[in-house]
Order: C-alpha cells, then structure tokens, then sequence
DNA sequence: CAAAATCAATTAAACGTTTGTTTAGTTTTA
DNA sequence: TAAAACTAAACAAACGTTTAATTGATTTTG
C-alpha cells in the first residue's frame, strides 16, 4: 500500500488548478502554464514539486479515485436494500457521475485508447480491477437469494454500461440536434439525457440480470 | 450532393498513407512528415494537395464512409432475410468493422470527444444519421410483421452497441490482463473478443427488441 | 516548326508557434 | 547560514505550414 502524501497549500493549489483544466479542456488542452496560473503560482513549481505534467495528472487522478472506491464499496456492503436495488444504485451514481464531470471522464476514456502502459493507465486499471470484484460480489449475493440468474456475463455487463453511458456523453452533440434540442438549456438538457439514460440502462439489466 | 473529385497518382498515395499512418497511430500521432514519407512525396505536398492535415483527414474519412453507408443501405434492401436476422447482421458487421480497424475508430471517438464543430464531426454526424434512419426502417419493418415490439428506443439501442463495442475495444488490455490472456496471439484473441461480443449483443439485443 | 511563355508539380529550407522542462539565480524560512 | 521555496528566462524539440526557387510539360506565339 501506498502511504499517504502530505500536500503543501501550493500543491494543492497546482492539484485543484489541475483538476479543474483538465476536466474544462482535456490533458493536451490544458497547458502547464495555464495551469499555473489558475493556481497563481510560478510554471517550474509545477516540474518542481510533480516533475512533470503526466505525474501531476497522477496526482489529480489518485485523488479522484479514491472517493470513487470507497462510494462503491460502501453501497455493497449496505445492508438496508435489495441486490438488484444495489444495481440500479450504481447505474444512478455512475450516470451522475459520468455527466457532471464529463471532461474529466473523456480524458479517461482517451487515456485508455492509447495502448501504452501509462501510469494513468495503469491507476484506472486498478481502480476498474477493484470496483469489479465488488460488484461480482454484489451479482453473486443476488444469485444467492434466487433474485438474480446463473450465468452472468458481469465484464461485458459492466461493459455495456460504461459503454453506453460514454458513448452517449461522446454523441450528445449529435444525440441533441436529433432531437431538436440544440436550444434547450444545459441544465435541462443532463437532467433529459440522465433519466433517459438511467431508463434505458435499468430496463436493460432487468432483462440481463433477473428471472423475468 | 459533392461532385466527385478526381485524384491524381500521388495525391491517392497521399490518401493511402494517411489512412494506413492515422489508423496506428491517431491524427495527432501520425505527423506530416511521416504521411510524406510513407507516401514517398515531399512534405509540402500535403499542404498543396489538401491545404492542411486537417482536409487531409477529411478526404480519408469521406472515402471511407461511402463504403459503410453502401453496405448498410444494401442490408436493409435485402429481401431475403429477416429483420432479426439483419439486426444480427448488422451487429456482426459492426463489430467485425471495429475491431479490424481499431485505431481508425478511435480516432472517430476522439474526433467526437471534441465539443467541437470540426468538419470530420459533421462528416461523422451526417454518416451516422443516415444509418440510423436506414435502422429505424428496419425495425419498422419488424415491428409490421410483429417479429419485434412496439415502443423501441432505437437511438439508445444503437447508443448500447456502438457503446459497448467502443468499451470493449478500448479497455481491451484491461480486458487482457484480467483473464489472463496477455500471451495470447493478437489473431487469436480477435476471435475471442469477435465471437464474445457479438454473442452478448445479439442476445442484449434480441431481449431488447422481440416479443420473448 | 521551333522558340518562348505559361502553368502546374515538386523540392529543400526556413518560419513561427507552442510545448514541457531546465537553468541559474534570488528570496524566504528554520 | 544552509536548505527549501520560488522566480524569470532561456532551452530544445516538435509541429504544421509557407516560401522561394527549380523542374517539366504543355500551350502560345512568331
């Protein structure tokens, strides 16, 4: 295990400057000069306390995920609702999650892409890794009590539903003048794309998971 | 409708390296130079020939999507099929097309990814739009001979496939690694990702779309 | 018909910009 | 006073694009 990093207010301030650039324009998009400057801070303090741009991407990434592994294993562990209530649970949170925080996530998704070994790829595999056992748990608890079936694809479950909620954030532009709703306000329009999604992706593992 | 261009010797050799170059290694990891070379031309052909990367890219992605949009077009018109049998077809073809050419796709998700209104959006916008109209009247069709149901949410359907193929091909090393199949040959584990998908979206699909 | 002019094709080299990073100091802190 | 924090400036590499000159072929002209 890793032990725990103490941050200086600076770094801290580089961190959050970091997070909020990289999810507004990207990781290319967001220069470490911009970056410094959201963070009012000198560009070399960046080399100088991360070493370089990708390690301070690392730095930001860890942070996030964290709270990630805990949300999921916390609703796991709960003992107050139903397996397949658990999964609609975790479908709602990782919707949510994906839409407010989009930018970040497509950085994700692009990090994946590339077929090098990066360190970031090597956190959001581990991160995945974890977060699949627990829900392999959570299937397994609903095969148990009869609620759920046998023979459950869970990573190409989990695939469709990363799948979809990405690919659906990836066309909303297109997804948007489809329907007309070029006009409509942000806002308005997640709340629209949120519930049909969640709609969408429930009735799907209903059909995936469940005895009828 | 565009007037069809006519190529010279080297702007099709031109043509053929970018292809070959942006399916390895992105847009932005094939640079100018290496298409020059590739194609055995001097750099600044490009940017006579095409006027920037950019239009380059353009002329790539228009040669390649009149082909899809012909097979597709073709499958619907099919009459000695049936619609189930074309929606499996159509989800064979798709993931076989992905797969194949992986990194020519990625570059479509990551031109998406852009909020962007870049010309290859729009040329991918105009693509996909036309072959969702082509699958509506498809399920249309199955819906008539009661083959399917009624109240199908054809765009988040195709979100789900085009969704948990892109999913699938980029997470693939994740993939890799948890059944241990990093040893395996690239052909061989094609296959597998080929043959695994596709069974897990035509049954998605069939739960989905027809009557039991 | 041959010479001259015109135009597209082609090239090597340079341009200008942006990028992440390092250097070589200076200031602050303990 | 020594180490850490911090800074302005320079650095080096890569990129897409443009320039200016040359070649080759085709057309115009005398």
């Amino acid at each position: 295990m890793r032990p725990e990093i103490e941050f200086s207010e600076k770094q801290v301030a580089i961190i959050q400057a970091a997070e909020k650039l990289f999810a507004e324009h990207g990781f290319d998009g967001a220069s470490v000069r911009d970056i410094a400057q959201e963070a009012d801070v000198n560009v070399a303090m960046i080399s100088y306390y991360f070493g370089s741009k990708e390690k301070l991407m690392e730095a930001v990434f860890e942070k996030k995920s964290n709270a990630t592994r805990l949300k999921v294993e916390n609703l796991i562990a709960d003992k107050t609702i139903s397996p397949l209530q658990k999964v609609y649970v975790l479908i709602d949170d990782y919707v949510d999650k994906f839409i407010h925080q989009q930018e970040f996530h497509k950085i994700m998704l692009r990090e994946q892409m590339i077929n090098k070994h990066t360190p970031i790829a090597a956190l959001i595999h581990e991160l995945k890794k974890r977060n699949l056992e627990s829900i392999k748990t959570l299937i397994a608890e609903g095969q148990k009590t009869g609620e759920f079936k046998r023979n459950i694809d869970v990573i190409l479950m989990m695939t469709t539903m990363v799948g979809t909620v990405s690919q659906m954030i990836t066309s909303q532009h297109f997804y948007k003048t489809l329907n007309n709703m070029e006009h409509m306000e942000e806002m308005e329009f997640q709340r629209h794309m949120r519930k049909r999604l969640s709609t969408h992706l429930k009735n799907l593992f209903k059909k995936m998971i469940t005895n009828e």
